[in-house]
DNA sequence: CCCCTTTTGACCTTCTTTGACTTTTATTAT
DNA sequence: ATAATAAAAGTCAAAGAAGGTCAAAAGGGG
């Protein structure tokens, strides 16, 4: 069953696409009427899908003709990765900030599809056979090394 | 009698079987209700008959619209590939080991520069902060599943 | 009988959805 | 101008919806 976060998600990246320079303006209970949820899901989805983490910034304006705004910023890739390695992944990188980490990669064209593959399939969870409490500081070395290769 | 985990098995190698793209996407509770047996029994099917050198992936989400997915590796694609996964690497792979794999994938034109620099980064001593008596399994673990990423 | 495989269930973790309540801003009526 | 009202968006916690883990119990074949 699709979730109705990805379709939110997918519509919004959709737009940033289609638009001219990088950013869009919503109206949040418009869009949560238009999907048939409640307005806070756009919030959550903007919270997990829109971090500047991945890339993003929001800005917003409450009050009549208020708005939220979803700029997506543009930046140097080799710069973006060093900046992933020295800051982002610590000691210790869960399963899913991992994936999100190479998702942003290649949705910002770093990697290529067969590349988001390999690095997806590094840091798996099902890859890392340790014991459990082990593995997100694994998997940290592991992404970490691998975006270091890249950038040499 | 039929032990309900063989039921189980053909029952998602024939979804498999009809799909048109070698995968199929299940939901564990409804699969459990479906055979009346415990939701972790579906676990102990995929955990046991699923694996990676049995050639299959499989990969899951949690939360609302939670599934688990089982992919069949290609052979097709390439046999060489194929082999290494199922037969050559096993539970423990050294690093001298892991480096010839991926060199002779490189050499077969496999696999590209790039891809062998993230592979090479991803099996990495360096990489796998582990105990050193754990780092072969865990080499082992992570370059099966990166072939067999290239192989769905 | 013994060992290996299977089955079951209790408990855990992760992710998503919903809703009540809050805060901010703009508009409108006095 | 000011106060009241309406129109947004924000926050946060609880509920819901999955799947994961692990160990104990139950079966079955030698």
């Amino acid at each position: 069953m699709a979730r109705i976060s990805d379709i939110i998600e997918e519509f919004i990246k959709e737009l940033i696409r289609e638009s001219n320079n990088n950013a869009i303006e919503i109206q949040r209970n418009e869009m949560a009427k238009y999907f048939d949820c409640s307005p806070s899901q756009i919030n959550y989805v903007l919270m997990t899908r829109f971090t500047l983490q991945q890339g993003y910034t929001t800005e917003s304006q409450r009050g009549g003709g208020g708005y939220i705004k979803v700029t997506q910023l543009l930046m140097n890739q080799s710069q973006y990765m060093y900046h992933i390695i020295t800051k982002e992944i610590g000691n210790s990188l869960t399963k899913s900030q991992g994936a999100r980490i190479v998702q942003t990669l290649k949705e910002r064209g770093v990697i290529s599809h067969r590349e988001t593959e390999i690095m997806r399939a590094a840091i798996d969870d099902s890859a890392i056979l340790s014991p459990i409490n082990m593995k997100d500081q694994i998997r940290a070395g592991i992404l970490k090394n691998i975006l270091a290769t890249l950038l040499s």
